[in-house]
DNA sequence: ACCACAGGGTCTCTTAAAGGAACTCCAGAG
DNA sequence: CTCTGGAGTTCCTTTAAGAGACCCTGTGGT
């Protein structure tokens, strides 16, 4: 819903809720990103509303996360994934390692990952691209950046 | 907003947006992780309105990703991250370096993160667990696992 | 003992977004 | 020349977000 836009904020993670923070949008991602990647299967897929559906895909369209590509000569599109959709990915796969290890119960991750390098069925990790040590939550102190408060006359962030 | 409940989708994307899809979650959570940890501060630091925060501390609370700490004999409460919350701010960490790499511009990232093992200024890279090379969007191939469909008579989902 | 204050909510009202379903538009198949 | 099927678009209803006033309860000062 979001009436109040988060992209002003000085905050890079409002920014990115401003391109997929709207509901639905992650699970639309990930239907492009498997495979699904034309209106009608979406719509099925998700059962998502045609209207919203609409919506989300011009939206992220503009925000060049997806492509259009046209396989008719009818206005018939397929909706692709851009670099910058590509990488956005690596934000779903740590959704899903998180879900699959606290949400998932008894039953199982719904889904697997192969990774190509290995032939392992494995999950992501994060890492520190300087030292390639584990960085999370408590690995690390936050510092005013150069990009920090940009607007004065602003009321809050962080 | 939301009407739909993702949480019954088998998929952990979808699971995890019931945890944290709502609008301002993220930030909230953001917060408590930063030390923002009471509820005028946060109020105060978002411009969230006080309804949907409290909306949304009852609900981060009963996930179990956020604790209440009394620090006063009146109900005053700090939140805290639980183990499970603390495991989601990785996502924080990976949304802030989408973030910073896609949209913050000219000015730069508004925030910088110190690694604590070497001491550096860096941003976070995912990795395979198992074999500790690259794992993005292209490496890898997504398989059914256990906890697929679930529910046969179900309508939609992936 | 009394009053003002402040943290942390709750209530109410307005506005806008999600759900749902019907309707439109258009190219190609039969 | 009508039928069908993707891809939207329009309309209506319901519900959540935004804004701001109001409330409740310890506490500290006098």
């Amino acid at each position: 819903m979001q009436r109040t836009q988060f992209g002003a904020m000085a905050c890079s993670i409002a920014r990115t809720l401003d391109v997929i923070g709207e509901p639905w949008s992650p699970l639309v991602l990930r239907d492009v990103w498997v495979g699904i990647n034309r209106f009608d299967q979406m719509q099925a897929d998700l059962g998502i509303s045609r209207k919203v559906l609409t919506e989300r895909l011009d939206h992220l369209v503009e925000e060049g996360v997806l492509e259009r590509h046209p396989y008719d000569r009818r206005p018939r599109f397929e909706y692709r994934l851009t670099q910058k959709g590509t990488e956005l990915v690596d934000l779903l796969m740590v959704m899903t390692a998180w879900g699959d290890k606290w949400l998932a119960g008894e039953a199982g991750p719904p889904v697997l990952y192969r990774h190509h390098a290995c032939g392992e069925i494995s999950s992501v990790d994060l890492r520190c691209d300087h030292c390639g040590e584990p960085m999370h939550a408590t690995d690390i102190d936050p510092l005013p950046g150069p990009g920090a408060a940009p607007v004065p006359a602003a009321v809050s962030e962080a």
